[in-house]
DNA sequence: GCGTATTGCTTAGGGAGCTAAGTAATTGAC
DNA sequence: GTCAATTACTTAGCTCCCTAAGCAATACGC
């Protein structure tokens, strides 16, 4: 075969950029995680939310209501209203109203829901060691630095956006 | 409020693990690739095929069929349809059989979809490097080299996964 | 207190990913 | 040549994400 004209070849070369690359690990990521999950019987989100619910209570609150859920979850209300739906069908989480103010829904883990989040954190960090076995441990942490680093910055380019609108 | 007990602490930090950066990290990059995309009137997965289908262009293919399109674009076949089936109703792509074997669908851009890739692929080195911006070019190189190290190295996991399954 | 605004959440509808099952078309065994 | 197996793709049905619109419940102005 022969060499592809040096137009293409530059082109070629410049698209494996590292917010591709991000991409492509993502992906790959994913489709290791969800299979791990499937075998505790939830899916990724799932474990999202059981997570959040679980870090409530070592911080000492039983329940979160919706908007916290799905700030905490960086995800829209309605994206965490189908998410706890599944959840509170499976019996894994329970949703009450606050009586205080019968609009907001307090979610919180059922004993069922706790006894799963014992068997994923049980298995958890070996999980994630496993995925970073690729990497060693200073490749990891300057791995992670970069990536919270250049999250951090998009994010302050998302809110110069949004703010611009308000103008 | 009081400082939260040790033990706790302790979870706490080892839950930001390089992991969870790269997740939150993309989803930050879908925050931001999304709109972008939108205003060009696609999506990222719309865009993903249109890519495709622009590169093998390049390489002298004037189509591709629904089984390459699905392997290039890292989605099943399934996946691959519906993106396609919204494609060819904006008509940006066309979709024929191939004569010899019917049961083969080409996939090939428009007139009207080259004319959207020419678009997008004006802008498109610029939105990277501002998607970039907050890594020095080193550090970008750097990022790149860790994404692609933990990818193959879970490409190989997930490969040995599935053939442990033939045996 | 009464009507309007705001808040908190859900519903409706659409895109994208998946697996499993279905449907043609082609290949291959005989 | 015929019939079964394989191949290429689509359909069905699920999760999860989104935006926009709807619906109660509460708060606020007067």
């Amino acid at each position: 075969m022969d060499a592809l004209p040096v137009k293409y070849r530059r082109r070629a070369a410049v698209e494996e950029n590292a917010v591709r690359a991000l991409i492509r690990t993502f992906g790959v990521v994913d489709r290791v995680m969800q299979p791990y999950f499937a075998g505790f019987g939830i899916s990724g989100a799932q474990w999202g939310v059981l997570a959040q619910l679980h870090r409530a209570e070592s911080e000492g609150l039983s329940s979160l209501r919706m908007t916290e859920l799905s700030n905490r979850l960086l995800v829209r209300l309605p994206s965490a209203t189908g998410v706890i739906d599944r959840l509170v069908r499976d019996g894994l989480v329970g949703r009450v109203a606050l009586p205080e103010d019968l609009r907001v829904k307090l979610i919180s883990l059922t004993e069922l829901g706790r006894r799963r989040v014992r068997d994923v954190l049980k298995d958890h960090d070996l999980q994630i060691e496993s995925m970073l076995g690729g990497l060693s441990v200073p490749e990891q942490n300057e791995l992670r630095r970069l990536l919270t680093q250049m999250r951090v910055y998009l994010e302050k380019q998302l809110e110069d956006k949004s703010s611009a609108h308000r103008v």
